[in-house]
DNA sequence: CGCTCGATGTTTGTATACAATATGACGTAG
DNA sequence: CTACGTCATATTGTATACAAACATCGAGCG
């Protein structure tokens, strides 16, 4: 993560999450230099992988602009990342070993204390909640489902998602969390799968409610 | 597809899939740049492009290396595939237009076409059998799973597996073509999404059979 | 004999200059 | 007033030189 082109890649890609850079906003690889204190060789390095994972989109001409996700798009979004998490879950429902099982245990726990009191810690949910889900795409054992999953949805969605959560959808994803853990307790991938598929709905259900409520600024910087 | 990175891209690929750039083989900026008449810039991009739709894979240290499929991988790889397009396949069943079906129709002729006759024009049944597929991506009017299938997928794959088909197999091929504009026929996605995972499954076996026999040499340049 | 460390060449990363292409503004003809 | 072509400018593409990182191999040491 040392090299230029690592850190113009997470500092592009913070701006975008964080709004500073807004949706549909052009990106100009001379600018981006400039900000990032590099040249355009690493800008454009950077600018090509967050193309190649949907946080960067590029017109007929070859000019980048921030992906500006429309509700269909985080519904077409959330219904793949359903397809592949609900079938990575099954997979890991038969392959999860008693290490990672005591993993997801302890991961899960984290996020109950971060969401207790009166302030949860929603950083300290999103990466528990990270880690949560790339256990379980570790027990899944399938590498391809997991660049796929990471390269094109997982981020920007979920990334984008838990922002969202009131404290109610917090404490839901939670218990659904448990769910997944009591069905690979019993090694019952349907049961996982399902249990996996409806999480992901309540999550994009959350989304779209808080979309409509505020809706175009759902992200907002700072 | 004038660009010097365009045309690097389409050279790579090309000498990838002939394989005049063998699986495993390093691939050296400066030795493509000399082949492809370029210099290094436009290498690079390529091969972060070809990286990105999993033609090439980089180590630790980020070296390039034409990627090695084992039968593992292409197993995993058949059954996302077959999960994605299965789904595709279902929301196609139920927005494909008549136009549509019409084109899959005299694509599916054009099929029949190439591989009728003693000496199967096997480049011909790649192209239709690709625009095929391509027809009903677009007719389930899902970018992003069309992005996905495309970039991680289905190229390596298909463009390997046809190479695998017997006579019986691209029969075989043509008729769940047609099954499959039957299911569109009827507007029934569930019966769409099983033909197709039928397909895929078929082709899958296909290609094991011949990987079994002609172990380690499958795909020769020339 | 095996190991570590360091020298050396190979390979990739970055900066910069210049070329090619797209865009938008402006002027002119119809 | 519109349509079209032309030119200026903004933006991306490419080549090249140099810097940094890495692998390889051999010498010295335990």
């Amino acid at each position: 993560m040392s090299r230029a082109s690592d850190r113009a890649y997470s500092q592009i890609r913070n701006m975008v999450l964080s709004g500073d850079l807004a949706p549909g906003e052009q990106l100009r690889e001379e600018q981006l230099a400039e900000i990032c204190g590099v040249s355009r060789t690493p800008i454009r390095d950077a600018l090509r992988r967050l193309e190649s994972e949907s946080f960067v989109r590029r017109n007929d001409s070859q000019r980048s602009f921030v992906a500006d996700w429309s509700l269909d798009d985080m519904e077409e979004a959330f219904e793949l990342r359903a397809m592949l998490e609900s079938h990575a879950a099954a997979r890991a429902a038969v392959r999860v070993s008693p290490e990672q099982v005591e993993q997801l245990r302890r991961c899960n726990q984290a996020i109950y204390r971060a969401i207790a009191g009166d302030a949860p810690d929603i950083p300290a949910f999103l990466e528990q909640n990270r880690i949560f889900h790339a256990i379980i795409m570790e027990a899944s054992a399938s590498q391809r489902l997991a660049l796929m999953l990471s390269r094109i949805i997982e981020q920007p969605v979920v990334l984008r998602t838990a922002l969202q959560y009131d404290r109610e959808d917090l404490q839901s994803s939670g218990r659904e969390h448990d769910e997944l853990l009591a069905a690979f307790g019993r090694r019952d991938p349907d049961w996982a799968a399902a249990v996996m598929k409806s999480h992901i709905r309540r999550a994009f259900h959350a989304y779209a409610d808080a979309h409509k409520r505020g809706s175009g600024r759902q992200v907002e910087g700072g």
